[in-house]
DNA sequence: TGTAATCTACTACATTTATAGTAGATCATA
DNA sequence: TATGATCTACTATAAATGTAGTAGATTACA
């Protein structure tokens, strides 16, 4: 998976959200200040052609879709972070969001079940 | 935090990694293919112009040492993978990782450890 | 059916990156 | 102390990026 920049990211965050659209759509998706409609249009041809979406003609405006989901990418940013950002320790990724955010008690509950149950599968 | 590219991390990782070194050092611990000296020279300068790491003189080598620690910066690149790719929930940036990296159980347990201890805690 | 609006393709351009060479300073040692 | 090794500063350059304008095609509607 080649590489994306912020910019590049940012409207494919935007695709992820609308499912699919023309470029006027990702415009107006887009927090202001938006960049032009030609910025736009321009990088989401790069973002075809490296791969990240395609697009499909509808009449004769194209509508692009992310071909690459939001769970794969996060796959592999994901994967990144985790080998070289915590020594490709999940313990060491999970207590550093626990220290760093506070997670609210809820969440903490759940995820408590979330591992009993991972564990007692993996039994 | 100025955004940094793949080429400028790795070379910073280098640095967290071997806490400072001159850039011979640098060199030294970067795998195979090598980039050459003057390169690693160049990426750090741009590193250091923006404040990821500084550096010290030693009689007449400069020696690199990195501002930005691996935490601020891990902290860094997890918040926006956190806001932007798991909709702001933990849970679902750990689920996430139990489903797609298998994590040994030994970690799991850990894990289970940690989450009640801090559950104890906001209580 | 002509005119305004809209869309894509193409082009432009300044900036940043990645990569590295050269020159001049300095240091160690024969 | 002259010579080779090493270091930093400066310069170079091709490619990618971010940003956007223009032209030409097409469409919708007055």
């Amino acid at each position: 998976m080649e590489e994306i920049t912020k910019a590049q990211e940012e409207i494919l965050r935007v695709l992820w959200e609308i499912n699919e659209g023309a470029v006027a759509d990702v415009v107006e998706n887009l927090p202001n200040p938006k960049p032009a409609y030609t910025t736009v249009a321009t990088v989401i041809k790069v973002l075809e052609k490296k791969g990240y979406v395609a697009h499909r003609k509808y009449g004769n405006i194209y509508v692009y879709y992310p071909v690459v989901t939001k769970k794969a990418y996060a796959k592999h940013v994901m994967k990144d972070a985790y080998k070289g950002l915590f020594n490709g320790s999940f313990h060491q990724l999970v207590s550093f969001f626990v220290k760093e955010k506070s997670v609210p008690i809820s969440e903490l509950e759940e995820l408590k079940k979330l591992i009993e149950q991972e564990i007692k599968k993996q039994k």
